[in-house]
DNA sequence: ACATTTTTGAGGTACGTTCCTCAGTTTTTG
DNA sequence: CAAAAACTGAGGAACGTACCTCAAAAATGT
């Protein structure tokens, strides 16, 4: 009838409470044979440890350390807010989350955060951040150190990270690709590809799916090399503006990354709005406009709750070194079109967890 | 520095912990004045409740009850499924769930066990099932109990259920016509839509999508009267190739529901896989299958598993009466192609719930 | 059979909250 | 202004688990 406690157990298999709990926590001083009776008598009465009471009795806080670049990026925005919305939902289950930016510019302050964290302050580091050699260090370190990490937004596979809280750049943008190939059929020309900067991994990687896609199932369409934007809507006016009055027959535009505004006032003043397939990545305010107006045909898209949520749960699991649950954390590659657009999240309340 | 509790609230309202108590638990007997300092000092100190020991002195179990239609539907496999593993996830936090399946010819008997939940028995109820006056007047009852019930999948609009849980089918519909417009660009025709059955609430607004985004916005594409298969292979064999034969200029197909594999094998055996544009509903290993082989172009689908959670966790908000998160639990509508198809997701290991 | 080591049992306190009782205090009402 | 009603305080038991101590029992080596 009711769930079955450790003192169901003691009973069960024969032994005594504090048995029960040397085998349950992994303590020594229990023979084999004893240990075995016990953990038979959990399968028997399908024993399932109350994990609120066991944090309870623990009385330990998961105190986790998120690291995101600063700067203006919507995107990087909307991901901080979903981390403190997720944080205060899990706060009812003693979570805390300690949510820092760093100056993108130097990943040395980066570098100096990250030695500065030690495993009796914290429980966990969700970081995104580009790899760099200074970062690879640091991570390595931290880890060295008994730290978990989770990579949030952009891997760093080479620095032995515990998980990486993200979507695959590579099949994002072949998402985009086949978005591209598939709007534009029947036509045939050159596609624009506008990126902030070829240097940051993601933007590599998407890139190489979305070629790789139009090369081999879409011969009509032509890609064109990356314009990169470094971020500057007056550098992408001007790289776009030469570019498109050089080039008659373009007929798609990605984005891989930032300056939807700029583009959008760019086509808007030589009457072009609406000329070209535009596909671009994330949802955000602009992105969410850009579609509503018609100026932006897809976005491709990671839920930033998910990855939040995502990368939370990962850090306790490995806190209480627990196994993760695959299936959940795998994060979907959204495609987002005008018609499936989420409606506007408005204000959180405070609510349960669980 | 540590996490303020209920006695550090009484301390600084200069109160009672009884008094604490009463207020936060809205229990009666509490001048609005006394209330009103306790609240205060709850904001000042940023006291969150600490849900895990709450729930542990309530030594409360939510005992929910899901039901879903019986047969071989394999997207109602593969919720069944979600439901499975969110529970056994949530186990961990005292939540049961009681998954049941009831003959989906005979309305009668899933209103006989409607009407056989008792509010002691049963913290709450996620339903399944089509909106007939039987079935209304049961969940309605249900609701006069005072038995919390949650619709999944598909609305129960006029039963004054708790909550929907699921996305919306007019715009799943509309989604389903964009993509089938942009994908057939350049080209003109009929486009065949195939139902299971028209009598469902979700494939009436699919379909009305459907057709209003295709007359509005392509006007090259003209859509054809729905046929219906009543889930049989046969019927949709006969049905599809008959009008396949006598309409020479089909471009699209529309699977409002089932029946994938009984479509391929006809455009198999006729020699037109690939001939037409395909869009579906619903991620099943069917469906997973012909967007890998190439016979599907798209799915519009939800996540069974945030169906699942998301019932999950509503239905036990509603039991605590606590105000549920409406963003997280605002579900998307997936666009599904086989470029960003999620891996497949394989056998479930057990785990902490957050 | 003895000493030694290892394993087991019994019992306690703690975690933060809920919920109960009962006595004492304040406020409202007639 | 007294009686009634409403409110408040103090304390304790409980939820299921963790973790500690100390003593008793069992297994081990000689």
């Amino acid at each position: 009838m009711t769930r079955p406690t450790v003192n169901d157990i003691a009973r069960e298999a024969g032994v005594s409470l504090a048995t029960v709990d040397r085998v349950l926590n992994a303590r020594p001083g229990v023979r084999p044979k004893t240990a075995n009776a016990v953990n038979e008598a959990i399968i028997r009465l399908g024993y399932v440890r109350d994990m609120a009471a066991a944090n309870l009795a623990r009385s330990r806080s998961y105190r986790m350390v998120a690291l995101l670049p600063d700067g203006d990026s919507q995107f990087v925005q909307t991901l901080a807010d979903a981390l403190s919305d997720a944080a205060s939902l899990a706060a009812a289950t003693r979570l805390e989350l300690d949510l820092r930016r760093y100056p993108p510019e130097d990943m040395h302050v980066l570098s100096a955060i990250l030695s500065g964290l030690q495993p009796e302050d914290v429980a966990g580091v969700a970081l995104m951040a580009p790899e760099t050699p200074v970062i690879r260090d640091a991570v390595r370190a931290l880890r060295g150190r008994g730290i978990p990490l989770v990579a949030l937004g952009s891997d760093l596979p080479n620095t032995g990270r515990d998980h990486f809280v993200g979507i695959d750049s590579h099949a994002a943008g072949r998402t985009a690709g086949v978005l591209m190939g598939r709007f534009c059929r029947g036509l045939s020309g050159r596609v624009m590809v506008i990126a902030d900067s070829m240097l940051l991994r993601d933007s590599i990687e998407r890139r190489r799916g979305f070629d790789e896609v139009l090369l081999t199932d879409f011969p009509g369409l032509d890609v064109m090399p990356t314009l990169e934007t470094h971020g500057s809507a007056d550098l992408l006016r001007r790289a776009v503006g030469e570019c498109l009055a050089a080039t008659p027959d373009v007929v798609g535009l990605y984005l891989l990354g930032s300056g939807h505004r700029a583009l959008a006032a760019l086509l808007r003043e030589r009457g072009l709005l609406g000329r070209f397939v535009v596909i671009g990545h994330e949802l955000t305010p602009h992105t969410r406009q850009a579609l509503l107006a018609g100026h932006l045909d897809a976005v491709i898209a990671q839920n930033p709750g998910h990855l939040a949520r995502s990368a939370l749960r990962v850090l306790r699991a490995k806190a209480d070194r627990i196994a993760i649950d695959e299936g959940q954390e795998q994060l979907r590659i959204e495609v987002v079109i005008r018609e499936n657009l989420p409606s506007e999240p408005h204000e959180n309340h405070q609510s349960d967890a669980a």
